[in-house]
DNA sequence: ATCTAAATAAGAATAATTACCATCTAATAA
DNA sequence: TTATTAGATGGTAATTATTCTTATTTAGAT
């Protein structure tokens, strides 16, 4: 057996886990959803994950996978990437990164500043509580479309 | 006169220059919706744009107000704010600064960051070029919904 | 004042997302 | 194992944000 079935088996376990522990019931169309979000690294749209999932699952609505990546949000399975063009995005990176985008192309690729995540915010928005999230946004152009 | 009308004045006086400069029309339409964007300040959506103009243009179409705010952003007279609920919202403020969003009322407040203004993006993001925008996104509670 | 390309209004079309409700099923307990 | 039931789903309609189309209007040049 290859790492990736192994790591594959793994998540899915650790899946199964946090939907017991918050009493969600484990339905082949979460279960189905999460390997497609697994497989698809790539900030998949909605409909991205829609369609991987209806190759094993044809009668999958897409309402179900609408609602399915909201509670996986809601429990910390993904990450919602703020919109970058029309459609929103989703992430199963769920450290601490932020994000590339492409000017061109609209890609999203994901990487790690820790002299980032250590600074402090500045004093001037001391006013603001519970500051959970901060995260960068860079936009330039990538490799591919740079050639 | 009061200073707000000056700083109108001077603003709109801007305005007028830019659009001639790049050769396009100083219309009726272009000229309300310009207002409208410095009296909302709050990063409004095209349709609270669409609202404010409609006071004193009552036959204004929310399609103008969608061309003409693309075209602003086109020229840099605004800055499109990367969505933070469903409806894209915008930025008078087109100095280089960042944004505090409330995770309760999803308010969006500018702030300025001269430190992180003045980092370097890490080692690891260098297969990428122009990197021509570097923006960060705060998330927590504000002033008044922590009360 | 006239002309013309650019800009607009109105409404239709499209795309993304959410709501609704009848039906189904995972998990629990008998 | 089967019955029960609250939670989940499928199909479709509705809603919301945005873009397109086309006939008409108008800013700015002549």
């Amino acid at each position: 057996m290859d790492n990736s079935k192994i790591n594959m088996t793994q998540m899915m376990e650790a899946f199964e886990k946090t939907l017991k522990s918050k009493g969600l019931r484990i339905t082949h169309q979460r279960t189905e959803i999460f390997k497609a979000l697994i497989k698809h690294t790539d900030h998949p749209t909605t409909e991205n994950v829609f369609n991987q999932v209806r190759k094993h699952l044809k009668s999958i609505s897409l309402d179900t996978v609408y609602r399915t990546i909201a509670t996986f949000e809601e429990y910390g399975l993904i990450k919602r990437v703020h919109h970058i063009d029309n459609a929103t995005r989703f992430d199963m990176n769920v450290s601490n990164h932020h994000h590339l985008v492409c000017s061109n192309c609209n890609k999203i690729e994901d990487f790690y500043w820790p002299d980032f995540d250590r600074m402090k915010p500045p004093s001037s928005i001391d006013h603001w509580s519970d500051v959970e999230v901060k995260h960068v946004v860079i936009k330039g152009i990538c490799s591919n479309c740079r050639k």
